[in-house]
DNA sequence: TTGTATGCGTTATCAC
DNA sequence: GTGATAACGCATACAA
């Protein structure tokens, strides 16, 4: 049965608890904060009233008084694969430590949050996180001139803080061991470096191993990052004639996408080509072999990424930003590693 | 550099922008939302106004003269999988259609939400849902006679509405496809039935074929949710002298795990033992065999709980509750069945 | 078409 | 220790 709103009809506000409590409004502010003193005898019988009429301050009416939302907003794109889950745990998780409640928008698939739906966000919150590219530059811009403003992950916006993973590295690094550790001479990338700042930079990474060496940098088989476009990156290079004997790729959904596709053609992984992914998702541990990947902090990101917007709120620091988190390369079986136990029983 | 606040040290206010247009605050109001008849001329002298003001307006002040907030609560434990990305993604989705922004809250890893946590929470929105188990009953009574409350997927409450995704007649009909199409005679089941409503639904549909066939029912194997649960239940088999040939699995990381762990002592699945899991995670179409699961649909489920919500709010609607959306079997090879065309390339 | 005045439910600054 | 009372920034009924 439909039961609220019939006890209280309009709600009880400080106002009702006053009253049921014969003080004043003041007071009743004060048992409710802590703050100020008041005497035992009148506490119990404000906690009473409140009690009795099922008191619920009314958040709106505070935030306009302070003129603060406590609320920090957090722009994502689709929440697939575990990235954007860790991350949003993290964030609101310190959010959760200063008092702070999160408001969350998300674009629609593979789009950006129209400006209107951003501008509403803005509204409510006192400081924003926003995912690299979810939100064109222009309102980005325009909001950071009203509150702290935060991207994650996206490329440098000029008068915009940023903080990220390392990626272009660990690119290399990967590249560089398929290339030395496994011999590999033809390698390509697949994905779009134009889809997103850290795609880029994993394909920076990749490029700047292969330029060291002298060997010509192939174009990158550009798509999304869902399996799709991996099965499709598969069938291009298969009509090619499988023209690489090592794929980086952007992601892990795209390189078990990718492989799969690739053996069901009979091309072997890692014998024929080598293959890496990024992100570490849980089937990188479950499939043979197991996927050679990328391991991001993503959590502590978020975590740090709600401390950083909070510290700006209150404006406890300066502009000490572009902080970038470390990831490690966690070497499997489809890079042609021996596979070590398999799976790695250690849930993420 | 830290650049916000520099320009207009306490923001923008609708009264600024009045002044700056030379009109009065009402007109202003009126050109933001559209509402009365405004001529051309003021029109754009406002619009202009807040343009060079920057003008934003403020949440907080509107919602208390409203008396909304325009918000739904989120209450959600711990964001692991795809099952609460998705309810999130759905709810999400479905908020915006209405304009409404949606605060979340996540419950520390296993436990419930703490009351005062929940209470800020419910002071923030217009109405609040919550997944079965993460926010005790007492607390989630107190808030239901203030404001619209959904439980999604938990047990039954008087005088909370609640909403779910159909388990008992999909567990019975897994655990009926183990008996009768794979002669399978001596099936457990892994979950512990007092952990969550849903996997006391999963092993009731169980417990039920079991009992109409005339099967003594084994004790459940109770543990937690994740990999590691998995491996413990596989070495508690192990340790029994594997007294099972069929193993139903409360979800998907319990069954993929379980199965590798299984596999590395020697016991093949699905000849040794046929296993099943649900929810089917990316994954379960990536192993060898590919992981018969269910599959929910959790997107529509998150969509549904925010459209009631929104209904509840606006008092659009009676008490038609307890809705309850159905699944879908995903029969792959870890049953025992044939393995279809591997993977299932239709990503989710 | 536009302006005036009041209310929304808090917090906080004063007096007492 | 307690109580008036003025903000806080917006929406809106009522006048003009």
């Amino acid at each position: 049965m439909a039961t609220h709103a019939a006890r209280t009809p309009a709600g009880a506000t400080i106002y009702s608890v006053a009253d049921a409590a014969g003080v004043s409004i003041a007071t009743v502010s004060r048992v409710i904060q802590g703050t100020g003193a008041v005497s035992e005898r009148t506490r119990t019988k404000v906690l009473d009233a409140i009690e009795r009429l099922d008191y619920m301050p009314t958040a709106a009416a505070r935030s306009l008084a302070v003129r603060q939302h406590e609320a920090l907003g957090l722009v994502l794109p689709e929440l697939s694969g575990p990235y954007f889950s860790e991350l949003l745990m993290g964030f609101e998780e310190a959010a959760a430590e200063h008092r702070l409640s999160v408001v969350l928008s998300l674009a629609e698939h593979g789009g950006t949050l129209d400006a209107d739906r951003f501008a509403r966000l803005a509204a409510t919150v006192d400081g924003i996180a926003v995912l690299g590219g979810v939100v064109d530059d222009g309102a980005l811009r325009r909001i950071a001139r009203q509150k702290p403003l935060l991207v994650v992950a996206g490329a440098e916006t000029p008068g915009v803080d940023r903080l990220a993973a390392e990626n272009t590295t660990s690119s290399a690094a990967l590249t560089a061991h398929l290339l030395d550790a496994h011999g590999r001479t033809r390698p390509v990338f697949v994905g779009d470096p134009d889809i997103a700042p850290d795609v880029r930079q994993r394909f920076e990474g990749f490029r700047g191993v292969l330029q060291e060496r002298g060997i010509a940098v192939p174009d990158p088989l550009r798509g999304g990052l869902r399996e799709a476009d991996g099965v499709r990156a598969a069938e291009r290079l298969l009509a090619d004639g499988m023209p690489a004997d090592a794929v980086v790729c952007a992601n892990d959904e795209i390189a078990l996408a990718l492989t799969t596709r690739l053996a069901g053609a009979g091309v072997g992984v890692p014998a024929d080509v080598a293959v890496t992914g990024w992100d570490d998702v849980m089937a990188a541990r479950y499939v043979r072999p197991g996927l050679t990947t990328v391991r991001q902090p993503v959590r502590e990101l978020g975590g740090l990424v709600a401390r950083r917007l909070h510290e700006r709120v209150t404006g406890a620091t300066g502009p000490q930003d572009e902080s970038v988190l470390a990831t490690r390369v966690v070497i499997r079986g489809s890079c042609g590693c021996p596979e070590p136990g398999h799976p790695d029983q250690r849930a993420t």
